[in-house]
DNA sequence: AAGTGGTCTAGACCACGCG
DNA sequence: GCGTGGTCTAGACCACTTA
């Protein structure tokens, strides 16, 4: 029944893709519903709807009840980022990581911050300033807020070989978080640290995680020139 | 059978998520195989598959055949981005899109750029450089080198109202393409047409999209300051 | 060798949302 | 109302990988 011994759902998947692509079917346009699909390769409804319903996931397809199944009529390019742990990122491509503690106190926030968390003005939160290292040279600066009430096991941790970053996705679950990536130029402070150029254009992201309704934690990580966050469409 | 009257799958995915997220399953611990599962549910396998197979999709559970299923011991954290037209981005902002063309020409492009698109270095191409503005005001800069041999309508398009960006992705399908994120230094040129300080820090976007084995366009998208490319995790 | 997830089937019921 | 996709089931076979 199956051409290829094993799945037979990409088999489908590759040819709805073969007639979208070689304009068999236009943007915008009405295509088979999945019953006579699977009449026409010889296969059961539900092996069409995975093909299908996959091809709608990463936006070619518009699917809805009873309208039926069309062809996008502008796919949304989805790229998907796999944000790691820095150390693995360092390491992945053949460097020596490294990690230096810059700073780290238990202190009333900024206002924007505490904004930003949700969190009471004058709770004290833990701030973490720290440097990680590819091959002795500076990578990227983090800076960060650590809720205590949601991970009270932070306090009584170092930072000082174990990297927040690391450290926080061992022990710290989270429900959902925003994350944001921009362009900055570096502040004097962060320069030095950095060992670039004042007013260099550094990348940024900036994560906030949340377990349920609580914030977690607030990081801002600033890359030094050169740093490239790379993905497949 | 069901509590609710619809997304079974769903249920057993949140009660899933429950468990590792209230650290009864803990990270790298294995969990009850399929059957089990659906015992304990009390639904069919499949049920309890897609629950799972969705689950180690967005990193959160590692499985193998015979292994079994796992809960990541550091999960990767995926997040999914939307590159949308630019128009519709600036639109959904729920400001006025506006377009000027800069500049349109064929001609054979530098070495790097016919090195990256694997094109013949004297084979001409069609250059194209424009602004895009929100509200008036310069929102980013785009360059772009397009393949005539993948695209040949391209030549007949002038590009004075509709931007290459939106036209290409109606008329030019795409099987697969590189994206890269970076922070760059204006150079003057650039930051006199986004109407911003030399050297102020810019967004990069570069993407080189393929048609199979050949390279339909390369694109590089720079964004005035102050941009931010937002998503949830 | 044996247990696990990956896939497929044939059939069923139903929510949704066009017309 | 009714066609469509969304989901579920019970069962089956098999690829993979570890023990």
């Amino acid at each position: 029944m199956n051409t290829q011994t094993f799945r037979n759902w990409q088999r489908v998947q590759e040819e709805v893709l073969r007639r979208i692509h070689a304009r068999e079917w236009l943007p915008g346009d009405l295509i088979p519903n999945e019953a006579d699909l699977a009449i026409e390769f010889g296969c059961a409804r539900s092996t069409v709807n995975r093909a299908l319903r996959s091809l709608a996931d990463s936006g070619l397809l518009d699917r809805r009840r009873k309208a039926g199944t069309r062809v996008a009529a502008e796919p949304v390019a989805k790229a998907t980022l796999n944000i790691a742990v820095i150390r693995h990122e360092i390491e992945e491509h053949g460097a020596r990581y490294g990690y230096m503690l810059i700073a780290r106190s238990l202190v009333a926030p900024p206002l924007h911050i505490s904004g930003a968390m949700q969190t009471q003005p004058m709770q004290e939160m833990l701030h973490v300033r720290a440097l990680h290292l590819a091959d002795e040279t500076p990578y990227a600066f983090e800076e960060r807020w650590v809720n205590p009430s949601v991970v009270p096991d932070a306090l009584s941790e170092g930072f000082e070989k174990l990297s927040a970053n690391e450290w926080l996705l061992k022990h710290a679950p989270y429900t959902h978080g925003d994350i944001a990536f921009s362009s900055v130029q570096a502040e004097p402070e962060v320069a030095e640290i950095l060992d670039v150029p004042p007013h260099s254009a550094l990348f940024a992201i900036d994560r906030l995680t949340w377990d349920n309704q609580a914030s977690v934690t607030k990081v801002c990580l600033l890359f030094a020139p050169g740093y490239k966050l790379r993905t497949q469409i």
